[in-house]
DNA sequence: TCTGGGGTCCTGACCCTG
DNA sequence: TCTGCAGGGTCAGGACCC
């Protein structure tokens, strides 16, 4: 999808289509996550600090975003891309990739497809989508991008909408490209082949697998080595699985408070636990996150015998894993993850937990009341307190950074 | 100057076990 | 009992993606 975030926007406010429309973090420690062609002309793009989009644009549209509606909007364009074929993995929510050779009759009936579908996203969806075609997935991906459309200052140039890589063609389009264009490339890995003399994706395949190996270790060298020449035999899976699920939430102001950094911890943890629940999964890794004022970033986490899905339990181990670092610093960031899941079904009781069955209950009882009356109708009483100035948080509710009135 | 939040995957150090 | 080794798990950090 084209600037999906923007373009959901401007699907609800359309007196704004020929403004430079920004969405992101609105505070100071915000970034932006999607700018539309006409803010990109002004050279903003996702990822940069708001701060410094405003300075580049001051007379842009800031929004906040909305992830709840997007949401919605990605699962509406999903199932028209699953229409075309049941085969369709989603990468994230603008993006999919879509295995159409069950659907293929003719030579050009892929970019007929694209066409189509791209025809029908507009006409159900008034959404603008690029599509590109190719042998496999990674050179899908590249394509994607030549067909998309140019910013400039009165609105988007549309692009080819559709770009089609033939078969037998692959090397000639790929190896001219900057080797920073590969999917795994990036700014670390991008300088590493530039001191190697490596520019050009062409420049990489001339190289030996084992140099490349020796370079970027062996994971990293023999994938991009077989993207060089244009070899990717990665599936397209319909249901990937979640490996992990966590929260981390960036502070308009550095914490120094200790209790305030707790309580932080009880509403992540409480925001986690239900999103395990809903999932029907608990976690057995449990790892905080925590960023300080001068950017440094450091893990601690901690393998449990068993899974755990309460919030009781994660706000329990991931307090204690707060406890082991000195915060004195002051907190830009925390955050609480779960990982190494398994299905809640998967997994024996301990004792322990046949002890704590009541919080199970209240757990199971809460996960009611939230279904509902909504995610802020119960949460940890901790955080009930009106001084604790803390509310339960949906998931995404804080994507891009703290807002601006906070 | 300033750098989010959701993730995945890889690597290396370290520890334990057989 | 000690030593060396290999393999697996854990932990922490880094790189990357959208």
């Amino acid at each position: 999808m084209d600037a999906f975030f923007v373009s959901c926007e401007l699907r609800r406010r359309p007196e704004l289509r020929t403004e430079p429309v920004v969405v992101g973090g609105t505070g100071d420690r915000g970034v932006v996550a999607a700018a539309s062609y006409v803010a990109r002309a002004y050279g903003i793009h996702s990822a940069m600090p708001t701060s410094q989009a405003r300075r580049l644009c001051p007379h842009a549209v800031f929004l906040a975003g909305d992830h709840a509606y997007y949401g919605q909007v990605s699962s509406k364009v999903m199932s028209l891309f699953r229409d075309v074929t049941p085969l369709a993995e989603p990468l994230s929510l603008d993006e999919a990739f879509l295995d159409v050779r069950g659907a293929l009759h003719g030579e050009d009936r892929a970019a007929t497809i694209a066409a189509e579908l791209r025809e029908r996203v507009l006409a159900e969806e008034q959404l603008t989508c690029s599509v590109g075609v190719a042998t496999n997935k990674f050179l899908a991906k590249l394509a994607t991008e030549r067909a998309k459309p140019a910013p400039s200052l009165t609105g988007p140039v549309h692009g080819t909408g559709v770009f089609v890589i033939e078969a037998g063609t692959e090397l000639e389009f790929l190896h001219p490209l900057a080797v920073r264009e590969l999917w795994g490339v990036g700014l670390a890995t991008g300088a590493k082949l530039s001191r190697m003399g490596v520019e050009t994706v062409g420049d990489l395949a001339a190289q030996p697998e084992e140099r490349m190996k020796a370079a970027l270790g062996s994971a990293v060298g023999h994938h991009l080595h077989r993207l060089s020449h244009a070899y990717d035999d990665r599936p397209v899976v319909v249901d990937q699985g979640v490996k992990s699920i966590g929260h981390e939430e960036t502070f308009p102001h550095d914490l120094f408070a200790e209790d305030r950094l707790l309580r932080e911890i009880v509403r992540m943890a409480d925001a986690i636990a239900s999103r395990l629940r809903a999932a029907n999964v608990a976690g057995r890794t449990i790892t905080v996150k925590i960023r300080f004022g001068d950017f440094t970033t450091i893990t601690r986490s901690v393998t449990l015998q068993e899974p755990v899905d309460g919030a009781r339990a994660i706000a329990h181990e991931a307090s204690a894993l707060l406890g082991r670092v000195d915060t004195s610093p002051g907190v830009r960031l925390l955050g609480v993850s779960a990982s190494q899941l398994a299905e809640v079904t998967a997994y024996q009781m301990t004792f322990d937990e046949l002890e704590g069955r009541s919080w199970s209950d209240a757990d199971d009882v809460v996960d009611e009341i939230r279904d509902r009356f909504g995610g802020n109708a119960i949460g940890p009483a901790t955080l009930s307190r009106p001084e604790s100035g803390l509310k339960r948080m949906e998931r995404g509710q804080q994507q891009w950074g703290p807002d601006r009135n906070l």
